[in-house]
DNA sequence: TGCACAAAAATCGTATGCAATCTTTTTTGC
DNA sequence: GCAAAAAAGATTGCATACGATTTTTGTGCA
């Protein structure tokens, strides 16, 4: 496990809670899919490796697990989540009744400046795809969500942001175990015609644009179980 | 503070985590206002009340501050929240992106047994309106936000119904804290008719019902700001 | 060899202690 | 008498300790 790379990278804030730090490494380390859907994160071994007590590692367990993203049983310990199917249809559905409203809260906020980061996003996004390679692959799906999280930071309504935040880590779980390597880059040109949209203020394009994107990313997944169930949990573990 | 009245209601199904019953009894305490807005939660008050440890006192107040119920400051405490104008706007806002589509969900997957549900829970709503009293209008407004979460659990997406939770949750602050007494009363005949369209699976009356429904809870409120954000932060505390 | 059972190790749940930070009260200087 | 500084008190942040539970290892017996 070679999560605290940079552990350090955050810590000139450190005026925050370390809890939190760690939750955001730990987070970025599993949408990564550096940590494996199932691997288990024992409170030790969490705090020993970000050199701080097993409360302040519990702590941010804790969080991930109000998150989604890391299943916690009692007496066993924390394992980052292996969403279900069921879940990942789940997932899509919330997105498809929050995003396409964030989109049209976003036409009627968007400034110059937003234009220019979403210019700027886009263009990372770009970059991604062009290179190959799982890491490549890896940090396109984190691009991609990043777009989605910039969109909602500009609809300005902090719930609604913090739900996305949640449901775009949880989508890039998802689609790191359910993608089908094909159509990600399709996803790039519809988040240049969301930003479109945007710099015109066409809120029912916009929206219209994002349940499309939503679809087409569900679309992209291939849902059906594997297995039997209980040759599922089998392997998984 | 009186909040623990019946500390072991729930202590029968012991098997779970202590820290999520101190939580549930102490959003169950903040959602009744049995717990004003502002009010203090210390870590050793709300342990010695509970008779657990600060530890487990802490990470109830952690999960309560994750759902918006606690505002917590580093070195100071945890507070009960006490939702801003713009705080409740955007409470109203994600509402209205989410349950027109919970509502559409649940149309389509509604049982007679949860027809049965309801009108056990509108029987309840009736009987709290036809009473007066503080005591009885807390009880109404929680028995208000218990038909949403009905419906939220009949439309049988977790992550929704989590989401809902949390929105709900605040909403009965928001309501008590900005609510005219008046048109309270009007939810209730609102809520009879979500129910009707359910029973009839008219999941385009259901939706269009409850966007009406909460349009007019919102309209109930009255948000204009009292008095100057400085002042008003120092009235509060 | 394979299985059942017991001992050992690992891990979690929780309580408690100490240092750091914030708040309040007291003291001191003007 | 009042303002500012200093000390006392309270509360949080974090680490550590210990009992409880789970998992693994080891051993005897069929």
């Amino acid at each position: 496990m070679n999560i605290a790379d940079q552990v350090y990278s955050a810590a000139d804030s450190a005026t925050q809670d370390r809890a939190q730090t760690i939750r955001d490494q730990l987070r970025d380390a599993i949408v990564d899919r550096r940590l494996a859907p199932g691997t288990k994160l024992s409170e030790g071994e969490v705090g020993t490796l970000f050199d701080v007590s097993r409360t302040v590692a519990r702590a941010a367990l804790q969080m991930l697990s109000f998150e989604g993203l890391v299943r916690t049983e009692r007496n066993r310990g924390a394992f980052v989540a292996n969403p279900s199917p069921e879940e990942a249809r789940q997932v899509f559905a919330s997105r498809r009744l929050i995003e396409p409203g964030i989109a049209i809260a976003a036409c009627g906020r968007v400034t110059a400046a937003d234009i220019v980061a979403f210019r700027a996003q886009l263009d990372e996004e770009g970059r991604f795809i062009a290179e190959r390679g799982p890491h490549a692959r890896r940090s396109e799906i984190k691009a991609s969500g990043d777009f989605h999280l910039l969109l909602a930071s500009v609809a300005g309504n902090a719930i609604l942001q913090r739900f996305m935040e949640e449901l775009v880590a949880r989508s890039s779980l998802v689609i790191a175990l359910y993608g089908r390597s094909g159509a990600s880059a399709c996803g790039h040109s519809e988040h240049t015609g969301i930003v479109g949209a945007l710099e015109s203020r066409d809120s029912g394009l916009a929206s219209r644009l994002m349940l499309h994107h939503i679809d087409h990313i569900e679309a992209d997944l291939d849902l059906r179980v594997r297995a039997g169930p209980a040759l599922r949990e089998a392997l998984n573990f």
